[in-house]
DNA sequence: TATTGTTATACTCTATAACTATA
DNA sequence: TATAGTTATAGAGTATAACAATA
């Protein structure tokens, strides 16, 4: 992640711009989503969430029943840190481990009625954020975006 | 950033992709960058860089004479890790700190020689690299794709 | 023999506060 | 009083290897 420590417009970092960096495209990509990691962190927060442990919520909301090393596989994650978040959002009553009855080795990851009703509230508020990051796109380049952006994420 | 622990395709990660999460354009933005990163870094460890300290060797063979702090603003980093930052490509005689004449406190960051030729051997790698990457997306795409990430990660 | 979840550990990255020298 | 660079340190995040239970 990256907070702002400086309001990067403090000195002439305008002309930082026009090296080549700043056309890299892995360069925007980092930024871009510096920018909007730190967003949804800040809107997510009050609600006792990071982007991380919102992401497994919204996947078990999504009842799309997951195993650990399913959400580990999606969320590009070592499966030793998909326990971490699983214990805490269990912890809190958000999620439940349910024994898989056709592989008694793994847990399917399911939602509890709080947890559902938590990622309603933090859904609103990471897309509020979220909308605020691209205020400056019309809704059919945010979709493009989304398009683009999905050709490079998806294996 | 995220390295691949599991190949994602292992198991049926399809139908994760249908949840909403999925869709959400934060997600797709760190899982883009986390796949560019790994990519990135894999690209330039053979030079002995990071993301990081490329970028930093970058602009100062731009000769934009950025001083640390204003490396610290458009890096997005704290002024003390552009500290280190500076400290190791200068220890392997890349960049060198020149005193402000302007401002006694400050230093400017330049590139030497060798500098300038270990930028362009890994310009090269991490530049195939980050073709590979989006090697499904059409150049007009691709400049799209550049052109949407600068209006979220411009000040 | 391979895989799932788990634990433990070391390492990197990040955030924060303080200090100095200049302005 | 504020700013540039520096140092030190604590915390969060990440990678790696090992283990028990199950396939």
């Amino acid at each position: 992640m990256a907070t702002t420590p400086a309001p990067d417009t403090a000195a002439g970092t305008d002309r930082l711009w026009a090296s080549p960096l700043g056309s890299d495209l892995s360069f925007l990509l980092a930024r871009a989503n510096a920018a909007s990691l730190a967003a949804g962190n800040a809107a997510l927060a009050p609600h006792g969430l990071k982007a991380r442990s919102y992401s497994v919520l919204e996947l078990a909301v999504a009842d799309t029943r997951p195993s650990q090393r399913e959400l580990a596989a999606f969320l590009r994650l070592d499966p030793s840190q998909v326990v971490a978040l699983v214990d805490d959002l269990q912890s809190r009553g958000l999620i439940e481990r349910q024994p898989d009855p056709n592989d008694r080795r793994a847990n399917v990851v399911i939602a509890t009625d709080a947890g559902r009703a938590l990622a309603e509230a933090a859904r609103a508020s990471a897309e509020s954020a979220e909308h605020a990051l691209h205020a400056s796109l019309a809704p059919a380049d945010r979709a493009r975006l989304a398009e683009l952006l999905r050709a490079i994420a998806t294996p």
